[in-house]
DNA sequence: GTCATTTGATTGACTTTGTCAACAAACTAT
DNA sequence: ATAGTTTGTTGACAAAGTCAATCAAATGAC
């Protein structure tokens, strides 16, 4: 078998792998449900109409993937209990409007609440740190399985916490390892610029930020002052797999701002003229190219450039 | 609202987002099952039976959770269906033990290909990375969740790589801010050091070794060139999660044996005294300590300690 | 050894859940 | 106007699951 044949049979039994363990882990969680007096479907009806503002019963069905004959026996003990409104449709007549009663409204909130509850169990134990692990995982599942509802992932722009540095020294590290060739050393570069940054950097005046997406780093630049009233932008980084976004555009856009507001009168920065996306993005925010110079680093030979944006 | 309470509050929707989601997919994937003549606990007992050498009914009403007075019928449907073998077990008068018939395995691996053949669909346009990252993903949620499934796997030792050296500073930054409160300058301290190791070290005298565990990395130990002589150990870190395997002593005892056969006549190392498990390990590989001196760093009064020993 | 108790498997009697076909009323397209 | 859809409903069933009772074998206390 060739080598992706095995990887994919691996990645095929990884995840019939997962899908038992997961559903016996979502029977457990139901079964909590179960002490509600409502039954799984009839929660589940209940959770829909609680949600949405006003539905019918036909996309109800389809939404739920219940069929139509079910649904609307549900509906009318869900009727005939007082939780569930129907009107007929202005626009189609033979269309019901259904929405949630009073008392349907607090049995909603009922199984709201417990539902809630049992996660808050479940992730206590694991920690704030934990917590957003697991649900970046999630996160990441359902952008592959499903990429229609994802196609406009949020990240964010945050100040960088403690083991962050690590993930950008590694991430960097790699990517131009894997993507210009250059050797190990240039992680040691990488490692001792951010380590020096982070021993002594002056918070008023020096930053870093971080892009987050799926409760994973997928972005950084670090700002740091190279006086005489100039900052200087180091080490910006994006990861592939997330270009596209415009996150290179924020970071330095976050960069730019923070020097203005600190009172710097010009920006400068260091860069090879092969990182083409980079370039890209320092020319829309605004700087200069004003020197190159030939040097070798990295295990390979490489033209440097100095970029200058006056604020 | 609290910061952390607020980001708890995120998670738990987060979860509760995924576990619709993924209830919807697990649904589509048994509508699937549904094109074979068995209905889905009959195939779960199928799964159950094909991949199991030698159960009995209530082990098996146990794992599947199911009703025993409804596994029983089953059991009997399929006895009929001649897919199904009881025989009296030896141990215990009372207790059946099942297992396939010859057309039973067959239906089994009926199943099997089948299911086996929807993942590969799944996966198959996610191109080999985007499987992995997904099984990744898969995994990292089961580790949360159920952490009891975390068998014994080994780990090895090997020399480090690029990109490693990242991941073990920011472990390292995190694991000493949650375990002793240091603060970020210690991540700096790390990164400086490692950065500077990995932009000059000699690999004929000096060497970082790293422990990789489940593709990951868990441990790691540097060892330099203090001169005169000396080889200097430094960072040795394990992951916690990982203790107890004998990592950290692996990791030491690589560095003496490579000392020796470089032709150093001493080693030394520097630590601090609250790091009692690496202490331990010390002591074990022969370490006497030599001197002690208080200190402030990484926002900590701490009690320094060299440590020396004689190749 | 005996006797009460527990455990494994089964059965009868039942409820809940879900499916299928048929149908009327309302809508859409031509 | 009319043929064809769509929406919601009902009857008739089948499948899935539950609960209490039962029996036989095993276990534990004495």
């Amino acid at each position: 078998m060739t080598q992706t044949g095995q990887r994919h049979e691996e990645a095929i039994a990884g995840v019939r792998d997962f899908n038992r363990f997961y559903t016996r882990f979502l029977g457990a969680l139901n079964e909590g449900l179960l002490r509600s007096p409502y039954s799984l479907s009839e929660s589940r009806i209940l959770y829909e109409l609680g949600t949405r503002h006003s539905v019918t019963a036909s996309q109800l069905s389809a939404e739920l993937g219940m069929d139509p004959a079910y649904l609307s026996r549900l509906l009318k003990k869900l009727r005939e209990a007082d939780l569930v409104l129907a009107s007929a449709s202005a626009e189609d007549g033979r269309a019901t409007v259904l929405s949630l009663s009073k008392p349907g409204r607090e049995a909603f909130a009922n199984l709201d609440r417990a539902s809630h509850e049992e996660i808050s169990n479940i992730l206590m134990p694991l920690g704030p740190d934990g917590a957003s692990t697991l649900v970046g995982a999630m996160q990441r599942i359902r952008a592959a399985l499903d990429p229609s509802t994802t196609e406009n992932p949020p990240y964010v722009i945050r100040p960088h916490r403690i083991g962050d540095i690590g993930i950008i020294i590694s991430r960097q590290g790699a990517l131009y390892a894997q993507e210009y060739g250059w050797d190990g050393t240039f992680e040691g570069f990488v490692a001792e610029i951010a380590g020096g940054f982070l021993k002594s950097y002056d918070p008023k005046r020096e930053h870093c930020w971080v892009a987050e997406r799926h409760a994973e780093v997928v972005g950084s630049v670090f700002l740091v002052d190279a006086g005489g009233g100039t900052a200087k932008l180091r080490m910006l980084w994006v990861e592939p797999s997330t270009r596209g976004l415009g996150i290179g555009g924020r970071l330095v856009n976050e960069c730019i701002r923070f020097a203005r507001d600190t009172g710097y009168e010009r920006m400068t920065l260091w860069t090879n003229d092969i990182l083409v996306s980079a370039r890209r993005i320092y020319e829309k925010a605004g700087f200069r190219l004003v020197a190159e110079e030939r040097h070798h680093s990295f295990g390979k030979d490489l033209v440097g450039q100095n970029w200058d944006l006056e604020l």
